[in-house]
Parts: C-alpha cells; sequence; structure tokens
DNA sequence: CTGAAAGCGCTTACAG
DNA sequence: CTGAAAGCGCTTACAG
C-alpha cells in the first residue's frame, strides 16, 4: 500500500505509546538516550499506525530538507545524464532527493538557482559549472552552505570539495597517444579557457607534444565551449587549416561527435584523413562511427563520489577532494601512420 | 548578491511596516483585500529587509512545496534528457523545482520513491512508467495527488491527464513509409507489451501493412524493451530470421541505434542490407551512421506541456489531455528498393 | 532517562 | 480592511 497524506501526528503515536511527544521524537531522531522499554514501545506505536514525520514541523526545527541541488548547464548534454544519474543513485539510497537544475551556464541562470535553492532550505549544493564566480561560492561556504565541485579543482577556494579526473594527466595521455601513433601536426580544440578543466587538458596536451619536440606551428589550438554545437562548427575551421593537421584532440566528446558528423557530411573519411581523440568517454562515444578512441573519466563514479561527499559534509563530517585517473579508451578513430 | 540564509521573518516585516504579521501575510500571499497604504508600506519593508517566508513555516499552514517528482527508469536512456529539460525549464519558470528519480522501471523503486515523495510532501507527480500499476495512480487520484502520465494513455483511468504522441499514427507512418519503399517482409521490434504506447506503435504498423495485403507470415514481432542493450540483443536474432526481412522498425530510437551498433560490428551495411525506422527522434539519432531515419516526437514539448498540465492541476485547475501529432523525418538509415 | 512547555515562523478563522 | 490569537507538528532546552 502506498502511504496516504497521513493524519497522524507524533501526539497519536505518544498517546498510543504511552510516553511523551518529546520520547517519540528522541527514538525517531536519536537524538538523546531513550530505554529499551519505550524505544520499543515508541516504534510499535509507529509501525501500527504508519507514522511520518511532517517534513515543515521537522524542518522548522532543523532546518533541513533532505534535498540537494544539482546545478549542471544542460542535462541533454550526454555527459551529465550519467553524471545524475550518479548523483541520484547516492542520494536516494540515503534518503535524499536531487532537485535538477539546468541554467545553460548563463550567470543570470546560475544566481537566480542558487537564491531559489537557498530559498527552499536546500541541504547542499552540488556546482560542475561555476558561472556565478568563486565570490559566490565563498560567501556560500562561508555561510555555512555545503558545496562541492565537480569536474574541476577550484582555483583559490580554500576549503571547497571537489570531485574531478586529473585533467592534466588526460591531456599527456591523448597528447602522447598521437604522437606514438606517428602524426606530426595537431590540432586541439579545447574546452573553454576560463574554465580549469579546459585549460588543464590543453596544458597537459601541450606538454606532452613538447616534451617530443614538437614544434609550437605545429600544435593548433582552437578554443571549443564543450558543445556539440560548438564542435560541428570548429570542424570547419579545421578544414581551412593550411596544411591539414593529422591528428585532433577534442576536449571533450561532445564536441568530438559534432565534428564527427561534420566530417560525415562532408564525406571525410575517419580515421583516413585524421585521427581523433576525445575526452570522457559518454556512452553514444562507442555509438557513433567510427567509435570514438577518448580519455575516459568515470563519470557516473565522478557522481557517486560528489554526492557522497557532499552529503558527508552536510552530516558534519569532513569531506575530501577526489582525483581519479584518467584512461586511454581505444577504439576505432586513429590510425597509426607510420 | 545572492541570498544569505535569512534571518529575518514576518514579524520583523510586520514592525518595519507598523502592521501586524497578519497583514504581511496577506499582502505576500493575495489572500485578502489589503489597503493600498499598507500594502505599499509592507512591500516596500520586503524590500528593504530582503525579506524570503520560511518554506517550512509556510507549508506547515499550507502543505505546499512548489516542487514536482519526475518519475522515469533511467536519465541515461536519451530520451529521458530532453522531456526532463522541457519539464524543468517549464516549472522553473513558474519557481517549482524538479525532483529527479530513476527507478529503472521496477515497481520496488517506483513505489519507494512514491511514498518518499508523498512524505516530502510534494506537490504532483509526473509519471512516464508506470510499473506501480494503475491501482496505485487510482489511489493517489482519490487521495487528491496531482498526476500527470507522459507518453501514453491510461489504460483505464478516469481523470488521469496525459501528454502523449499518437502513437498508433506514428506505427502507421513507419509501416506505410517502408511499404512504400518496395519492402516485402518486415520486422518490428516492439516495446514492451504491458505498455500501451509499445502496443499501439505495433498495431499502426501491422494494420498500415496489412491495408496494403502484407501478410502475416511477412511481419514478424519482436518483444523488446525500450533500451538500447535490448535493441542491440535484437539485432541478433533479427540475423537468424530466415529468409531475413528487408525492413526494420523498432519502436523507439535507442533500440535502432543499439541494433545498428550490433550491424555495425557484424560489418552489415545499412541501409544496403536492412532499411530501418526508428521512434522518437532523440538527439543522437542524427549523430549515428547512417543517420536513423525515424518517426519524431516532440520530446521537449511533451516535457514542457506536461509540466504546464501538472501544475495547472496543483493550482487547482482542470487539465486538459494532449494528443500531438508523429511526424517521419527522412535520414539515411532506409533505401527505396522497387 | 523522561515530561511539560516554549518556540520554530508562518496562516487563518474570528472579531471588530 | 485590520489585528490578536490560536494553531500547524515538530524539537529541544529546562527540570526533575
Amino acid at each position: 500500500m502506498i502511504a496516504k497524506k497521513s493524519k497522524v501526528s507524533i501526539i497519536d503515536v505518544a498517546q498510543k505509546a504511552g510516553v511523551s511527544p518529546a520520547t517519540v521524537s528522541r527514538v525517531l531522531n536519536k537524538t538523546a538516550r531513550v530505554s529499551p522499554e519505550l524505544t520499543k514501545k515508541v516504534l510499535s506505536a509507529v509501525n501500527e499506525l504508519n507514522y511520518v514525520p511532517d517534513p515543515f514541523a521537522h524542518g522548522l526545527k532543523t532546518k533541513r530538507t533532505k534535498s540537494i541541488g544539482l546545478i549542471i548547464s544542460d542535462i541533454t548534454n550526454p555527459f551529465f545524464p550519467e553524471l545524475a544519474r550518479g548523483v541520484e543513485d547516492y542520494v536516494s539510497s540515503v534518503g535524499y532527493s536531487l532537485i535538477l537544475c539546468n541554467t545553460d551556464a548563463k550567470v543570470e541562470n546560475e544566481k537566480r538557482y542558487v537564491e531559489l535553492l537557498l530559498n527552499k532550505r536546500i541541504d547542499g549544493l552540488m556546482f560542475t559549472s561555476l558561472r556565478v564566480g568563486e565570490d559566490v561560492i565563498k560567501s556560500l561556504l562561508s555561510d555555512g552552505v555545503p558545496c562541492v565541485l565537480v569536474g574541476r579543482k577550484p582555483e583559490n577556494i580554500e576549503g571547497l570539495i571537489y570531485v574531478v579526473t586529473d585533467n592534466y594527466k588526460g591531456g599527456c595521455i591523448a597528447g602522447e597517444y598521437l604522437f606514438k601513433l606517428g602524426h606530426k601536426r595537431f590540432v586541439h580544440v579545447s574546452g573553454p579557457l576560463d574554465n580549469s578543466a579546459g585549460r588543464e587538458r590543453l596544458a597537459g596536451f601541450i606538454d606532452a607534444l613538447k616534451k617530443h619536440k614538437v614544434k609550437g606551428k605545429n600544435i593548433k589550438v582552437i578554443e571549443g565551449d564543450f558543445t556539440m554545437e560548438g564542435g560541428y562548427r570548429s570542424a570547419r575551421e579545421i578544414l581551412r587549416l593550411n596544411p591539414l593537421p593529422t591528428a585532433i584532440f577534442f576536449a571533450n566528446d561532445a564536441m568530438a561527435i559534432g565534428a564527427l558528423q561534420r566530417f560525415w557530411e562532408e564525406k571525410i573519411s575517419i580515421p583516413d584523413v585524421f585521427s581523433i581523440v576525445g575526452f570522457d568517454n559518454i556512452k553514444v562515444s562507442s555509438l557513433v562511427s567510427p567509435p570514438l578512441t577518448t580519455i575516459s573519466q568515470e563519470i557516473y563514479k565522478i557522481g557517486q563520489l560528489s554526492a557522497r561527499e557532499l552529503i558527508k559534509i552536510i552530516e558534519g563530517e569532513k569531506g575530501e577532494p577526489i582525483v581519479l585517473e584518467p584512461k586511454l579508451i581505444e577504439r576505432r578513430s586513429c590510425r597509426c601512420i607510420k
């Protein structure tokens, strides 16, 4: 039987159990020792009456809602569903709810949501983009609002917990891999460069190539935006390059897939013309053709871990920053040209 | 400036404005006439103090949270992000929040979420799958919980509002199209047949073919499950058929894409060997190769409309069922064999 | 360990 | 139209 809108209150339970409401509250919240006998009586009364505490009354005192907000740019970007799923699975396993907020990475929207969520007395906030600016987070933090940052490191915010993949290393792996395949001319379509994840992937890629003495003029960087549409557009820019590169590293899969579509339309065969590496390993990257070689992040796990840390913080424990390892996933979008 | 956890209460506002708390409440909630002078005083006090009503105290009386629950099987299934985005955009535009619930289409999970959401005093529920069974919805409805069903018609629930695409017609369009292309042997990989959307797409497809005198033995039906993995598995079954079909209609794009992957692995060239039609027109269907011909639903719009109807109901208006038209989107996965 | 009572911050009959 | 007061259903000092 599904719960009806319950009308039984803590007073009913107290009466049935022959104790005071205070005692009922204490056993339910484990907020003080109660003798085993009374505990038992209370519990069975709760059961019989199918009592569920009223969240409003509860919250009025405790200020807790058992919900967290997840702020993302767009759930329609294939990176986020996996992340959201990881988050939701974890929070729901501990009795919390997930409120989804799409901001399209716009400052105003992000601000609006943060206010809305705060006004609704959300228990914690998970940021993936951070358009509001680090100052806002700082003030949130100093107001005691639990926050975690997902997918990149905070630049200069003391004590902000984050969960990321080692983006610099991921960039290195991509560079290393393409170099070993014998490529000489590279393009990197980066993420937005106001974003540390984007900058680190770029830096890693370049450093790896430099280590092998690839000259600067053979490494072009095009600033991208992490969207499919952006990737599609970048493909056109790439095709204008002279000489053409033979290897392209996209800072995420979404852009790589957008570009792949463009190349397909132009009848440019991949990997014959260009070898392509993405980043993220989103689900679709194995479904496009050719299946995309990519640097994988464990997106689902990032979601879970972020949720775990956030809830730790909410419940008064100390969270800890987490850095996961990127991994090369070889599929069909690259070829060896040695 | 982002709101701090506000400590100003309705009493502070009342004092500043020189009125009673009741008056403040009345102007804020527009729940009774208040003279223009007092209204003005209250409003400016509210502004100066940056007052935001406490949702707990408010809810304790009104029982409203301004949040709704969206129950889906899996946000990772590419149909749902677009839907969720439509829902979220609408609800956030009217000050509500969206709570995301992934059930993997399992009864227990669905039940658990419904209870959880009810206990949290969610204002309304949006169902996409309906594993809990129609009885549960019936009792929800009779308890006065606002609900809407998305993506299919309720079978025998009086007064349940729904938003759907005309699935039967969609099936017809697919059948008609493949027949006109000259195909003679068809396979339909259906949705789950305990689901009316699945059954209707199937029925439309078959009826269209029968209308053209296609014989029953030339139409095979394989029951699917609307997942990519399911589509992938169905491809193997199809390849065992003798004689092979020349046309396949998948009841959704996710399954078609799963099958496409399998065919790619087996080096079976599409559309040379099979002509394939999907259903939904999810975003990725234009990115796979070949780009998928499909019967489109306006997923984002379905989300928006569902949200609109749900909120109507929550706010005491009457919702209305909505049926949208399916449309054929021709891409590259079919060929004419006449 | 337990209970009586105050109080969280609103809303809403009830009077006027 | 406006205010004083009760009450929504809990939690938590305060006593004992």
